[in-house]
DNA sequence: ATTTTTGCAAACCATTTGCAGCTGG
DNA sequence: CCAGCTGCAAATGGTTTGCAAAAAT
């Protein structure tokens, strides 16, 4: 699941690892050491990534942590507002929310490229539509589906070249 | 999965049968009985649904379609343009895209319940970011997330309607 | 000491698929 | 007739869960 990092952080006040010890101790919960492992190897690069990704490349260092325990941290990670969870089609990929600035998603169906873009009238409709509707929201998903440019470019006007 | 239509039908030049029929030809394919069937069922009534309560209300109405049936050509459905997917936390719903305006959602995570709205400056955004990102869009999703009027009001330790 | 967490394996569950027989055109 | 379809049962695959041992406070 290639993905560029267009956007820059954001400053934040504490580290992730600060704000995930925060959120486990209201709710009388353990900071271990997979979690640490976990938190680390998350937040030492900014790219989408999903649970089976995470476990291979823990194994891959030597720094193993086992599948339920990945699944079961990335949902803590989800509450504790440090990760977002993207619903892709046939998997449930993440992404940093927390020192990063929201943002929402162009989705390419042809080589399943995920950029991001940040658009401010996107949470204005959102506030106006909750009014309106006696909504209170919480969060939402807008994920542009389409061909990007680079598909595009390889799938029509390029044919002929390769019949040499 | 309860679900209101606030929003009134618009005109179109052939029936869904008719559409499904034309899409079927094109790929050689069949309108049999069992699609038939279902493509009834679905178009009697305006509500979102899924494969299972498709299944449900089939058996009880002693009109029985297999369930690998159901999937097969819900799939066939969205690919004809007649349906529309809304992939929810843990199922998958269809609702009509056929005769039907354009419009986004509110989902409600405290009863599940989705609500329509219809905001055009959505798409408007959609075509300028795609513009700005060389993208061409095909379609997407926005979906506001959070707690509807009902559920606020009612804001203890109220459970989800989850139905079944 | 007590409570939470971990890893494993098994369970889940919506969806898909292989196949033998049925059906539409 | 023959490609395409159906129903059944079995397979899939991402995710969750039960449980006994291990770790945190």
């Amino acid at each position: 699941m290639a993905n560029q990092t267009p956007l820059g952080p954001v400053q934040e006040s504490s580290t992730p690892e600060v704000k995930f010890r925060e959120f486990l101790e209201i709710r009388g919960e353990k900071l271990t050491e997979p979690r640490r492992v976990l938190l680390r190897h998350i937040f030492d690069s900014h790219k989408h990534f999903d649970a089976d990704e995470l476990v291979a490349e823990l194994h891959a260092n030597d720094r193993k942590v086992s599948r339920s325990t990945v699944y079961r941290t990335l949902r803590l990670l989800v509450e504790a507002g440090l990760l977002r969870e993207l619903r892709l089609t046939n998997r449930t990929a993440y992404e940093h929310d927390y020192g990063y600035p929201s943002h929402d998603h162009l989705h390419c169906t042809e080589c399943n490229r995920v950029v991001e873009f940040i658009n401010d009238d996107i949470v204005k409709i959102r506030e106006a539509v909750s009014l309106q509707n006696g909504f209170r929201a919480e969060g939402h998903r807008f994920m542009i589906t389409g061909i990007c440019a680079a598909c595009s470019r390889a799938r029509s006007p390029r044919r002929r070249l390769d019949l040499i």
